[in-house]
DNA sequence: ATAAACATGTAAACAGTTACATGATTCT
DNA sequence: AGAATCATGTAACTGTTTACATGTTTAT
């Protein structure tokens, strides 16, 4: 999958390994995430496979730069997977199988955990909105765009902040339900009691 | 990862890898799935590093099954790990990486894509409630139940279908302004050609 | 001086999917 | 007779993360 993230990327224009690793700290963080390490060696087995052309680009002053390019198989390549109709992705979800188990710790430390989790998520959301804000900045009203490239970006963010936002409202939810279940088990329990 | 779900399962009752299997296809698989061929290997790693104890149970007619139960070492690595508090974890979502290279197939083949993708998400939308509406039968009202096990299942349940309502609104909304998009294109060519 | 950014790689471990492989029992 | 379910495994491949490893340039 990696490698299609790669090639829509390259075929704006040619990038080395390093220009593409930032690429994956920009717009592209929504739904995809790569490391260096990842990175050099699929762009190699990619030139390998005749998806990419690689030409070493050096530089006065700094170190020497490899830069790919696209070629006209990479863009068949390309092509042809966003053609293909895949299946349904199977969720995984750390949080989820957590909660799923946390009626073995204390309830205070269920709360604490869910807490955390709600802030990871509003300061990614942040970060989106932060994002948006620079887009709009750059173009004006994003909705109104005649740029089809800039169209399906602004799409993917807006799927990735309702994401976020739908995550954070469950945290707030849960919060407030388990409160409700711990008053319920403690008015039992005060019942049996009393 | 994987060890995790299984130790939880293996909390309730003892099982063998068969029916582990199983279970990912019950009220696990709405943030958890695993295959045979990962469960096997895993859970023979796990019996030698102590998280487990198996014991093969003969059946008079049917095939012997290799039983697993959870040892007091599986029971503090369980809770150590949900005391954890992890980062969050990367998106990878396949859907959004193709939309954000929508701008390179006609106009309805990405149409096509995302209503595909949204019949997807109302299929197993359809799948998750129907699984509510069992657990609403077998244990009534939900929300107000007093087994804790159940509470937290109830959870992740709702978070599993916000989850989906949220991905089938958004494809509903791209399907709109996508048909905005091209009426502002043609409108503009109108305008050119006129 | 030293930290940050530029630039590119490898190695080991961990995680997950698809296909291969076998054989019994039960239902239609 | 054939399909479905029970039952357990391995092999090959693909994908991802974390740590190791090195060296330059630019800004403070």
């Amino acid at each position: 999958m990696l490698r299609y993230a790669i090639l829509e990327l390259l075929h704006h224009k040619p990038l080395s390994g390093y220009d593409l690793r930032r690429r994956f700290g920009g717009s592209i963080v929504f739904f995809w995430k790569a490391n260096h390490s990842q990175i050099y060696p699929e762009l190699k087995r990619m030139e390998n496979e005749g998806l990419l052309s690689a030409k070493r680009v050096p530089h006065e002053w700094r170190p020497t730069k490899k830069v790919y390019a696209i070629t006209p198989k990479g863009q068949r390549d390309l092509e042809a997977w966003l053609r293909r109709r895949p299946k349904l992705q199977s969720v995984k979800d750390e949080m989820m199988l957590r909660c799923f188990a946390f009626h073995l710790v204390p309830a205070d430390e269920a709360d604490a955990q869910i807490r955390h989790h709600r802030d990871l998520h509003e300061e990614r959301l942040r970060h989106y909105i932060a994002i948006r804000k620079d887009l709009e900045r750059k173009h004006g009203r994003l909705l109104e765009t005649a740029d089809p490239i800039l169209f399906w970006n602004v799409l993917t963010l807006r799927q990735a902040i309702a994401h976020e936002r739908t995550y954070i409202a469950w945290c707030r939810w849960a919060l407030r339900r388990h409160q409700a279940f711990r008053d319920r088990m403690e008015r039992g329990h005060a019942h049996l009691a009393g």
